[in-house]
DNA sequence: TTTCATGGTTCCATTATAGAACCTTAATTT
DNA sequence: AAATTAAGGTTCTATAATGGAACCATGAAA
């Protein structure tokens, strides 16, 4: 079987990542979630080459993951944003993150730590608020920079994380 | 940068994703969950060839995230099972499953459902038991035929969900 | 007038993958 | 005893995906 086949089999695992479980395609979605819209910002963060980038980025706009919004008419430049559909991907990041926070970081520790807005408490990603057991969601957590990466980079080197406007257009 | 240059950014999920991030690696660790542990089977459930499985295998036992147990000395035949690091994984199947089941089914609904053993109830993947507010794990979880599934095959096809020995020798 | 930034596309060499054939060991069938 | 089967692979080759560099179009800035 090839890949490009496995959306065919009755299992929501080959489903989902026969639209996201390729190469770059997760990374970019984890770059939306951290604000970063325009393709040459994609680029700078993830190091991929303009071509994979390309490819990508209108693949997950044909599966309404993100969607392509204008944002300078004299241009035609494009923004690339996450969708209802889209930001609904956030609990497999937070997974993702809490797994190689415990499994795959160096001595320094986990690069990024996250805040629970409504009661303004670090939590451990993907679950439950351990201090208040609201189940999260992409809409009321901040990331904040953690100690695995305050000992490699400046604050505020290539995103801001005061950027709080990420969700305000789902659609 | 190369695909295999990505676990040297400052990112869980980078490092997560590189080593479980490339095709095919999540689907056998889906497999794995549902108690799935010998090469033959993992290819017919997967429609993977040989050469891609028996890479993909020796890689998560390199990374810890399976082990190799020889289950017939006569024959020196072993069987794949999941360690410590490998069951932790469980929540991003689990995220990967809430997603597919909500984003890429069919008419026919979810393939499978999950119960919480605990309670006694179905959940919705990935998140908090609805019943009893217990956050879940893959110790607590069976998963059963859903209707997406039975409308296709015939209950008990390739796997036996109620062979509860799947996570009895996690080391 | 030339250079720069953005957001790409084209081309080519390298790497990964699919599919088939083959291999090894021991057990089973004829 | 000889041939066949099963498990768990490896080897080979054609095709597909990827990485890296070069190129292109548009409008803005120097």
């Amino acid at each position: 079987m090839r890949w490009d086949e496995i959306d065919s089999q009755v299992c929501s695992v080959a489903r989902t990542l026969s639209l996201v479980g390729d190469r770059w395609t997760m990374l970019i979605l984890r770059d939306c979630f951290l604000g970063v819209t325009r393709f040459s910002d994609f680029q700078k963060s993830l190091g991929i080459t303009k071509h994979r980038l390309s490819d990508r980025l209108t693949k997950l706009v044909d599966s309404e993951i993100l969607r392509k919004q204008i944002y300078d008419t004299n241009y035609e430049r494009y923004e690339y944003k996450l969708t209802k559909k889209g930001v609904e991907l956030y609990p497999v990041l937070m997974s993702l993150v809490s797994w190689g926070d415990k499994w795959a970081v160096d001595k320094d520790g986990a690069p990024l730590e996250y805040i629970h807005q409504p009661c303004g408490n670090k939590i451990k990603p993907g679950a439950v608020c351990e201090h208040c057991d609201e189940p999260v969601s992409a809409f009321t957590i901040t990331p904040i920079l953690g100690p695995g990466i305050l000992k490699k980079v400046k604050r505020g080197e290539w995103v801001d994380f005061d950027n709080q406007d990420i969700y305000k257009s789902i659609q």
